[in-house]
DNA sequence: GGGGTATTTGACCTGGAGGTACAAAATACG
DNA sequence: CGTATTTTGTACCTCCAGGTCAAATACCCC
């Protein structure tokens, strides 16, 4: 009935992502985001209401997909303690290894908007609560083999992994080699 | 031999500190500087280069100020494992009760500009090699009093620390209360 | 192949960012 | 008291952010 549209909106907002990944919200111009997608600005207003929407569509597809695909490490093979340093040591690899230091979108947003966009303090909330879920399903599971002592605040442990890893990654933007990062992680394995 | 400015430059750094803090340096405009410091762009522009140089003079009078002033309460009286609670629980505190949110202002740094700013980079870093001093001292002392056991590795534990604190300011802009955030802290002072 | 609908393109608009220029004002010194 | 020197405030400038709109275009369906 239409014309249709040229682009895969998924696709649009995977770009957006990115590009609101790398420089933050108040650091990227809808000129931009136009050149990296290959679309005009008209376009793009026409798809998502304001640079604000497609950067809350940004941060979602960041969650959804980014965030879970560095969570699905935590399933590879080994006991609850490997899997949660082996995710650890991986995280602090690539954050190194990137020559832009993204960091972490979830935790950038936190910081750059907490307090003065509803919309995104509660995406990166939620995203805080997944990987402390995801933390605490390992470690579940980890006292159910008798891996861990059953004796263990299983959820306090999560939140400790959590915090963990959020610090790594904020010290990750600055870090110039993995040693310190790497001792932090060996050493609060310690609890448990 | 000339006209004397009317201003303190050190108050009117503290002042451009705020808004920095509050709003990132992106988020910042001249204009709201001028009209927070109460004198005109001419002045501004006249006293320090750009805003970018009135950012950096910002950042440095967080650190030696601001932070600092964090960094005191780890001297109050008590065990060191009571001053390192007590330093974190504060701070948990301060950040909670702060309507705006700001956070720790380095870190805040750290997650906008690493890696695009050198000068600013390097400044936060300094900041997390202080805050890590900081730490080691009071363990270290803490060791020499026989109340921490010598076959600790110090160094290690106040990587720990820095990087714990570090999540908890992160952890912070979203949290809605102390609970989590505190039973972090009594978790990760079980190492010890 | 023409109608109806939705998308694209590019021009256009307003406001404000970031900074400069310059004349007027205020001092210390001779 | 006049002058050299610096600060101040205002006006001004250019550029771009963020967004809107109209016309042109492409498709589906009949």
């Amino acid at each position: 009935m239409a014309r249709p549209r040229k682009f895969k909106p998924e696709a649009v907002v995977e770009k957006a992502m990115e590009v609101f990944w790398t420089k933050g919200y108040a650091g990227t111009t809808p000129q931009e985001l136009g050149e990296r997608m290959g679309l005009g600005r008209g376009s793009l207003y026409n798809t998502f209401d304001s640079k604000h929407g497609l950067f809350e569509h940004a941060l979602r597809h960041y969650l959804e997909h980014e965030s879970v695909k560095l969570l699905a490490l935590l399933k590879q093979p080994g006991s609850a303690r490997q899997r949660l340093r082996g995710l650890m040591l991986a995280i602090i690899r690539l954050d190194l290894a990137d020559p832009e230091r993204r960091g972490c979108m979830a935790i950038n947003t936190a910081i750059e908007l907490a307090g003065r966009d509803e919309a995104a303090t509660k995406l990166a909330a939620r995203m805080f609560d997944q990987t402390e879920a995801a933390f605490l399903a390992v470690i579940e599971e980890g006292q159910r083999t008798g891996e861990l002592a059953a004796s263990l605040d299983a959820e306090a442990l999560a939140s400790l992994l959590l915090n963990t890893l959020t610090g790594l990654r904020v010290l990750g933007k600055t870090a110039q080699d993995a040693t310190r990062l790497e001792r932090i992680v060996d050493t609060v394995l310690k609890v448990f």
